[in-house]
DNA sequence: CGACGAGTTGAACTGTTTCAAGTAGTGTGG
DNA sequence: CCACACTACTTGAAACAGTTCAACTCGTCG
């Protein structure tokens, strides 16, 4: 929970999370979608507080550290120290990122973008299943990722699936045509492969 | 510049800048404003490339490492290598408050709160003079910071004036009322208080 | 069967963008 | 020292992307 003091920090091994932040009057904004090989709770632990929450999506897998040996990693194990950096800088990355999206592209833009980020990361931690991500996301999840409404988002999905460039029911994401997203959400294709972890 | 390599990381301790991205089309975000105690250029020590630009708006003062010391702070002096992660997830934390606002809240809404985390940001750095922060950017890049027109961004700030909250002026900036912006922007007024380097 | 959550669709509305024109300040060169 | 070019800021009006409201479908669960 948000502004909760965490006694762990925890590495995804399995599983899908959201991680949010929530505005006095109920707005929610979803920072990113966690998946397997994320670190949660390095900013609890290096800030005393959490400053957004993390909600389960499906059954997890975690591994769990106690807060109070990050110092200890450090001072033992500075590759390991190395590595939980690199994972830090990589989410910052990501998160400058998902800030231009927001903050300069279209609605459809947005959406090409959003589902092409989950969609590459997923074929990295191989996770389709005949060309198919197992998708427990609801349009409102990816509504408050994006910054748009859900009726828009329902609206703006539903000309992409007319173009015939993806595919999301029950529960079953499928991206049909990966360049034609890549050049709608106006992305330097690079920026998918960059960047994540080999975990 | 952005996927550029470079050799170099910097400590900031003068002057002001700003970090950007840019799409191919043009469009730029501003990823965030530039202060005396940030680290520059971590991400492309860790990810071998910058992903984002950096500009200077005034002059600078910064104190620079090699990229290839990196590693061996992390070898040889843990309480550093602890810092520079201290920093990296301070502005992780961040950038999820931006993504936030930027997603979330309505333009005269995103405008009491970047100013506000501007402002909160100078007083921890004891910039202000007279109660005024030398604030040389231009409103272009306000409205780029917060992803929104520079037209839509001028006649909001015309009404924070008008209704005496703020002045801005000739590179000069006051807020006049920080406690009704901390409402208008719909923020936990601790959320600026926590997370800054204390440098 | 009824209740509920998620998705869908149409229509009205509005916040924000875009277009366009004009002012003010600053530096440059003839 | 004036004319000019240039950049930042300002303002009004028209256009539009996206939101909000409302109603309906479909599947699931008890």
């Amino acid at each position: 929970m948000e502004n909760a003091r965490s006694a762990q920090m925890f590495t995804v091994l399995e599983g899908l999370a959201i991680r949010f932040k929530t505005l006095d009057d109920g707005r929610r904004q979803i920072i990113n979608f966690v998946m397997p090989g994320d670190f949660i709770g390095l900013q609890a632990a290096v800030a005393d507080e959490m400053g957004h929450s993390v909600e389960a999506v499906t059954d997890m897998t975690l591994c769990v550290f106690e807060r109070a040996e990050l110092f200890s990693i450090f001072q033992n194990h500075p590759s390991r120290a190395y590595d939980i950096t690199w994972l830090g800088a990589t989410e910052e990355h990501f998160l400058g990122e998902a800030l231009t999206s927001i903050g300069q592209r279209s609605a459809i833009e947005r959406i090409a973008w959003g589902l092409l980020n989950i969609w590459m990361r997923a074929i990295q931690l191989d996770l389709l299943q005949d060309g198919e991500l197992l998708f427990p996301f609801r349009q409102q999840d990816l509504a408050d990722t994006l910054g748009l409404s859900l009726v828009h988002t329902n609206k703006t999905l539903a000309k992409l699936r007319e173009r015939g460039l993806l595919s999301w029911s029950s529960n079953r994401l499928a991206l049909h045509d990966v360049p034609a997203l890549e050049k709608l959400a106006v992305v330097s294709i690079e920026d998918f492969k960059r960047h994540r972890p080999l975990m």
